[in-house]
DNA sequence: CGCGTTGTATGATCGGTGTCATAGAGCCGG
DNA sequence: CCGGCTCTATGACACCGATCATACAACGCG
């Protein structure tokens, strides 16, 4: 299957789906290694095959906010491809990646070819805007704990996987602390506390959410 | 002149116009007054006529945070119409304004017929999304002084006025420290050394840019 | 196996902002 | 025109979380 299959793609007539699978490019990325870069003209739109994409920003001193976590199955960076200009932001593979690459060109006369696929890209961008829209008041109106509480419930529906009847997410306090807006250290002081309390259970590019209801709590604020 | 001259109806052809004209109510809203609320079904597709709309979540000890300014000329709650689910956030008249009213399943229906008012508000969208991560980055990776510099200058290209030679801007601190997530203590004393320091002239429900120059360093944190 | 690198852990300290309190200035309506 | 309200202003203080420093555990690789 290739980028053809996603959602969006589907109703494509069959030459133009054979068209796409000629033209879509299969590229691996490392874990670390660096897809597209923040200004950069985009000259393609991408979806992720396997592996996890972050979107991020950052600051000139190295700090950086993770905008996105794209799971397979999700395109990105194809709004800024149908507009023509440069990817506002970079995407870099949080783990081993395969991605899709279709020309950007390409993907521009389809969207003018088939509204479905407008449509398909509108409503994951609606979607977005939305989360981004929660992300603001998050990380603007609660504080650090509650944020990290939200983040990991978060990220566990969208890329936790269940083992041993417990959810578990892999990522770093690095990480984590670049999607909520803090620093490793204050991460791994909550997390090591929680760990404690048994809320969550801790170790090294894992995380296990043992007790999803405590966090649930923290992330409502219901103890302050 | 009704919501059908906006950006994306024109296209449309003159029957469906006239039934746009025909639906559409004309509201007006005092400051202050709520124009829907966060959690509401979305029954409408709105545009703001005159005046100005603040679309803001809030936490339950009432600060609130500001996650669009909506200016004459301009959609909201467009997309979650579209969706026909409930709205994700709130809409107050932040100052006294008049705004179009368009029943949700008429929009829906001419969002089938017409690609390219669905096009038009992709592009609105996007818009959004792309401001939505900058002021994420912001708010995450930047102090209050240097995002509230960049707010000035943002909000002056979107809302300011000229008169005098100078940037004027119709907003309270309030409105401010909840459109950069702070206190209004903490935005007057900023503001206040900035009219100390001639960067900025304070007055009541005014605030004007007579240094631009001096915001745009501030906010690019060249001074630390 | 040993060694460098990456990720986790924890303490000490500092400072940017939130919080609380008070006051005055501009504005509106009775 | 006076009382109440909103908005601006400013000080004192507390505290969350950043910063800096150090240590160690886990992993990867030559």
């Amino acid at each position: 299957m290739g980028i053809e299959g996603l959602r969006g793609f589907r109703t494509l007539r069959a030459p133009d789906r054979d068209a796409i699978a000629a033209a879509t490019r299969e590229q691996r990325f490392a874990k670390g290694s660096v897809v597209f870069t923040e200004g950069q003209p985009a000259d393609s739109l991408w979806a992720v095959k396997e592996g996890l994409v972050h979107i991020l920003k950052s600051a000139s001193d190295g700090r950086e906010i993770v905008l996105e976590v794209i799971a397979p199955g999700e395109l990105f960076g194809a709004v800024v491809a149908l507009e023509n200009r440069a990817y506002p932001a970079s995407a870099v593979a949080a783990e081993a990646s395969v991605v899709w690459r279709l020309p950007a060109e390409l993907a521009r006369e389809l969207c003018r070819k088939y509204p479905t696929l407008r449509a398909a890209i509108l409503e994951q961008v609606t979607g977005r805007l939305r989360s981004a829209h929660e992300r603001l008041r998050s990380v603007a109106l609660e504080r650090v704990e509650q944020r990290l509480a939200r983040m990991l419930l978060t990220l566990a529906e969208k890329v936790g996987h269940e083992r041993g009847g417990v959810l578990r997410l892999s990522v770093t306090r690095q990480e984590l602390a670049d999607m909520i807006g803090t620093t490793v250290e204050t991460t791994i002081r909550i997390t090591s506390t929680w760990q404690r309390a048994g809320i969550i259970q801790s170790s090294r590019q894992e995380l296990a959410l043992t007790n999803p209801e405590a966090l649930k709590n923290i992330a409502e604020g219901s103890d302050r």
